[in-house]
Order: C-alpha cells, then sequence, then structure tokens
DNA sequence: TACCCGTGGTT
DNA sequence: TAACCAAGGGT
C-alpha cells in the first residue's frame, strides 16, 4: 500500500493535472516560484479554486514579487482582497511579505515557512513540497477525504485527525513530493468527491479500503456543526455632493480592516444598537441579507443626503461613481448596490 | 478544544 | 431552500 500509493496517483496525475495559474506542469524539472505557491495556497484557504484564480491573476500581475507585495500600500492590499473573504488573510498576507522581503526570500523548509504569518500546518507543508521538494505532509480537507477512505479511518473529524495525519505521512513519497500533494487535492476535487465518488474512474480504488466495503460516502464522518444564528444590524449611506462616507473596520474582528459603510456595531454576538452616527432626517433604503460562515445578518439600509453634517469622526468621503474601487466586502458592496438603486 | 472568521456554488 | 462545504489559521 505504501509504495503502490503513490505510484499509481503520480502516474495517474501526470496525464490528469488541472491546469492554474500558479501551477506547472506536473514533472517538471523547474519549481514553481515559491512567491506564487504561498501567494495561491493563502487565496486557497477555504475558497474554491474558481473562485481564487482572478484574484491570483490580478495580484500577480500588479505585484510580481514579494518585495513588490511587502512595498505596497496596506489600503491597496486589502482593496484588491476585498470579496474574497477571510481577510484575516490579507492582513497576515501582508505581514508575511514584509517578512519575507526583510529577511531576503523565503524561508525553505517547513519548519521555517511554519513560522510565518498566516502559515499554519497546511500552507507551510504546502509550499514546502510544492516550492522547495521537501517531503513534507500535506493535509487539507481532500487529504483528509481521500486517506479516510483510502484506510477506512472511521471515526468521527475532527478526532480523527490524528490519526489520518499519520496515515498521510505513511504513504508521502520522497520523490516528487509537491506532485504528490497536488495529486492528492486534485484527486479529492474531481475524483474522490463528497458527495458522488467517482470510484470507476479512480486511481487508487484497488487498494482502497472503503470502496472495499461500499463505504466510501460515508466517509470521513463529520461531527454536527453549530445551529446558526440571526442577527439584525443597520449601514449608515451618507451622501454629499456625489460622495459618500466610508470609514475603516478596527483590524480584528469581522471583516477587520477593510472600508465600510459606518454602522451601528452589529456583530456575530449581538444586534446592532440602530443608533445613527449623526442626527439626520433619515429615509429607510431597504435591507440586504447576508450570510456569514455562522450567522445569518439582516442589515437595515438607512440613508441620508445633505449638505451640511456634524462631526463624523474617522473617516473619507468617497466618490459614488467610483464605489467599485474602495473595495468594500460583499455585505456592504451589496448595501452600497441598494442604496445606489434607491436614490 | 471550540470557536471565530467570508463568500459563492451545489444539492 | 436550508444545509453543506471549499487548497485553514489564529486564539
Amino acid at each position: 500500500m505504501e509504495d503502490r500509493v503513490p505510484a499509481a496517483l503520480l502516474e495517474w496525475y501526470d496525464g490528469h493535472a488541472r491546469a492554474f495559474p500558479w501551477r506547472i506542469a506536473p514533472g517538471s524539472a523547474e519549481r514553481p516560484d515559491p512567491y506564487r505557491v504561498w501567494l495561491s495556497e493563502v487565496m486557497l484557504q477555504q475558497t474554491t479554486t474558481a473562485h481564487a484564480a482572478p484574484y491570483f491573476e490580478k495580484f500577480a500581475a500588479r505585484w510580481p514579487t514579494v518585495k513588490a507585495l511587502a512595498d505596497a500600500p496596506e489600503e491597496a492590499v486589502m482593496a484588491e482582497w476585498a470579496g474574497l473573504g477571510y481577510y484575516s488573510r490579507a492582513r497576515n498576507l501582508i505581514a508575511c511579505a514584509k517578512a519575507v522581503a526583510e529577511r531576503g526570500g523565503f524561508p525553505e523548509t517547513e519548519e521555517g515557512l511554519r513560522q510565518l504569518p498566516g502559515l499554519g500546518a497546511y500552507t507551510a507543508a504546502a509550499v514546502a513540497a510544492i516550492a522547495f521538494g521537501e517531503a513534507a505532509t500535506v493535509v487539507d480537507a481532500n487529504v483528509e477525504r481521500v486517506v479516510a477512505r483510502l484506510f477506512l479511518i472511521d471515526e468521527p473529524l475532527p478526532g480523527a485527525r490524528k490519526a489520518i495525519r499519520a496515515a498521510a505521512e505513511d504513504i508521502t513519497p520522497r520523490e516528487r513530493p509537491g506532485d504528490f500533494a497536488q495529486a492528492m487535492m486534485d484527486l479529492g476535487a474531481t475524483i474522490c468527491t463528497t458527495r458522488a465518488p467517482k470510484c470507476l474512474l479512480c486511481p487508487l480504488s484497488a487498494p482502497c479500503l472503503a470502496r472495499a466495503q461500499g463505504r466510501q460516502s460515508d466517509l470521513p464522518v463529520k461531527a454536527r456543526k453549530k445551529e446558526r444564528t440571526g442577527r439584525t444590524g443597520t449601514a449608515f449611506w451618507i451622501e454629499r455632493n456625489g460622495q459618500v462616507w466610508l470609514v475603516r473596520r478596527p483590524s480584528k474582528g469581522m471583516l477587520g480592516g477593510m472600508r465600510a459603510l459606518p454602522d451601528d456595531g452589529w456583530s456575530s454576538r449581538k444586534d446592532g444598537s440602530e443608533n445613527a452616527p449623526i442626527p439626520g432626517a433619515w429615509k429607510a433604503g431597504g435591507v440586504v441579507r447576508h450570510g456569514f460562515t455562522h450567522f445569518d445578518l439582516e442589515l437595515g439600509l438607512a440613508i441620508y443626503a445633505g449638505e451640511k453634517f456634524g462631526a463624523l469622526g474617522e473617516g473619507e468621503w468617497w466618490p459614488i461613481a467610483r464605489i467599485e474601487e474602495a473595495g468594500l466586502p460583499t455585505l456592504f458592496a451589496k448595501a452600497a448596490l441598494l442604496a445606489m438603486a434607491v436614490e
């Protein structure tokens, strides 16, 4: 099993590898640019390849090197990330780029990479294997699924993680570890899928223990998720002379560090206060519904257009005609569209 | 450990 | 349509 699996998988990968802008051909003697590997891996955390790909193209074109990214204005990087989600990734991306530029390049080992901000067990192993050829064991959700089925590990996640990692280590080859990691992920994404796995096309169907018992679709077993809650809040569209008032959210917490409309302090833990930032003749602008990972938000929109205002605090007037360039996260982009439709 | 942190596609 | 989930990391 330990020798047969990587050989069969790599042979399959040579003919079936997906093409991505951050990838080079399987079996290539060249190694991919560590910067591009790192950038893609961070973008791909909990994110589909289809969603991440255009962001990767934009970032790689605008900031072709880690030095260029490190020297970029932080606001520009955050705005370019808008819509991709999990904004702590962008904050860590900036911190990591600065650290790497400062030390003159990426660390070339899994252990060294693991020390960088935004690189956890998965990403450090992935960059080490793909960019530097280290035989690091890469475990993401795809690998967990493939390994749980291949070795019939039926203990529920997350408890099964230790056993899954141990099994994954046993089949990680010394040769082509980067291709092996990407092959495991391609297999999980295209053949060994969550629902309706295509076992007839699978290069690992022969050694697969779950397949032998017809239990492949039941693995891996997952613990039930916590129930989602509902929250309400209000966002405020303050308009003057074709401009709208935008603020920057605190760096920690929801949508941290992103440009936004002022709001009433809603969060995943509590509803908003409904208190407006300034007194005025507020007009109801409708409601935006937006689903976050663990709660649903019903965001009321209040609109006020005028000439004179009281003190608004920290923020900036932004031309409404160029609102798309503000880099608003999706929730506030929706609210802005609604406000502009109401006007 | 359990929870927080986005988004958009699929069933 | 409500639920699930995708190349996870930080705390």
